[in-house]
DNA sequence: TAGATTGTTAATCGATTAACAATC
DNA sequence: TAGATTGTTAATCGATTAACAATC
C-alpha cells in the first residue's frame, strides 16, 4: 500500500509538531494533533494509519513510538547525501542550513561555474568548480541533486546530474526539466506561492 | 469568477515559459505550451481562459498579449512591499534575491533580534533591530511579511506582524501559525518536498 | 459500564481529463 | 472548404470529509 504524496507531505509536519511537545507527553490523540495543526481529525488518523497502525482506542498513540515511526518512514535515520549546483546566495544558504540533517539529508558540497565562488563557506562546506561535479558524484554515494542555478542553465546542469547517476532532483529554478525515466524532479516553486499571496491581497 | 489556487500557482509557470520564447514568437497555442511544460492541453486552455479569453481558434494566443495579461493578473506591475523577519542565512538570501521584483514584490528591509545581524547587506538592503519592526511597517505601505525565524519564535513574530497590519504572511518556519480572520498564511514547506524526494529514493 | 478514540466504509468535494460543438 | 484550435459541458479521478462500527 503506497502512501499518497499529499500524505507524504504532511508527515514531516506531524513529526515537527510531536517533537516540540513537552517531554512528558506520553500519549497523544489524532484529535489533539488535528486541532493544533488545524487539520481534520479523520485526515490525521488516516495519514497516521497509513504508516503506523499503532493507535489505541481511548488512549491515542504512544508519542515516542509515533515519532520513531515517522522518522523511520521519512528516512531521518539514514544519511542521504546530496550536492548543490549553483553557489549563489540561495545555494550557499541551503548549503549552510543545518535543518535538513534532521530529515537525514546531508549536503556534501556545492559546485559553481564561477571561479570566484570556489572555496569554503562559513560552515566549512566546500564549493568546487563545475568541472569537478562528475568525479565527485561518482566517488561519493550521492543520490540527490539540488539545483540553484539560473533558469537558463537549469536543463543543462540537470542533464549532467542525471548522466552521473543522480536519481532525484530538487529544483529551485523556474523551468520545467526533462529527465530520463526513473528520475524524480521536485520543483520548489517560490513564484507560485507568491502568486497565491498576491491574489489574496488583490482579491 | 474566482481563480482556483491550483490555477493561480501555474500562472507564473506559464509566464516564465512565454518570456523565454524567442522574441519573434508572435502567436502560441495552448497545445504547444502544454507539451513544453508537460501538462494537459485542456488544463492549459482552461487556466488561460480563466484569465484571458483572448484565444483564437486555429491561431492560438497572441504571445505579447498573453504575457501582458498574466503579468497584470499576477500584479507584476504593482510594487507590493514586504519585510523579512529573521536575517539568518535564508532570510538574507531572500532579501538580496532580485528575482521576486519580476513579480512585483519588493523586500524593503529585514529585522533580526540579534544586534550582530543589524547592518546593510551586500545588495544594500537594511537589516534593522526587531524593536523597529512596528514603526517601519506602519510608516511604509507594507502588506506582506516573510518569516524566516526559527520555529519556536514563529508564532510570536507572526502575531506582531498581524498586529501592525500585515495581511499576508509567507512562512518558511516549520510551524502552523494562528492568525486573525482575513490574514493569509502561505507555508513554504521545504521538509515536505524533501519527504517526497526521499520516498522516491526509498520506494 | 460509559465515553473517548481508532480505523474503515460511504459520501462529498474539487480538480483534472475526455468529449465535442463552435470558430476562424 | 478542411483542419487546427478554442472553450465548454460531462465524466473521471483523487483526496477530503462524514458516518459509524469496533475497541479499550
Amino acid at each position: 500500500m503506497s502512501i499518497s504524496s499529499q500524505t507524504m507531505r504532511r508527515l514531516p509536519v506531524y513529526l515537527d509538531y510531536l517533537k516540540q511537545l513537552p517531554r512528558d507527553t506520553a500519549r497523544i490523540s489524532a484529535t489533539a494533533i488535528a486541532s493544533a495543526l488545524e487539520l481534520g481529525d479523520v485526515q490525521v488518523r488516516k495519514d497516521l494509519a497509513s504508516v503506523s497502525g499503532a493507535g489505541k482506542p481511548r488512549t491515542g498513540y504512544d508519542t515516542a513510538g509515533l515519532i520513531q515511526t515517522l522518522e523511520d518512514c521519512l528516512g531521518c535515520g539514514e544519511k542521504r547525501q546530496a550536492v548543490i549546483v549553483g553557489a549563489g546566495k540561495l545555494g550557499r544558504a541551503l548549503l549552510d542550513y543545518q535543518g535538513f540533517e534532521t530529515y537525514g539529508l546531508s549536503i556534501e558540497a556545492a559546485f559553481d561555474q564561477s571561479p570566484d565562488a570556489v572555496g569554503v563557506t562559513d560552515a566549512g562546506k566546500r564549493i568546487l568548480p563545475m568541472a569537478a561535479l562528475e568525479a565527485f558524484v561518482q566517488t561519493h554515494p550521492i543520490r540527490i541533486g539540488i539545483l540553484t542555478v539560473p533558469a537558463d542553465q537549469a536543463q543543462q546542469v540537470c542533464s549532467r546530474m542525471c548522466d552521473c547517476g543522480i536519481r532525484a532532483i530538487w529544483s529551485f529554478a523556474p523551468r520545467r526539466l526533462h529527465v530520463p525515466e526513473g528520475v524524480l524532479v521536485q520543483y520548489e516553486n517560490m513564484a507560485a506561492s507568491l502568486a497565491v499571496l498576491s491574489s489574496h491581497l488583490a482579491g
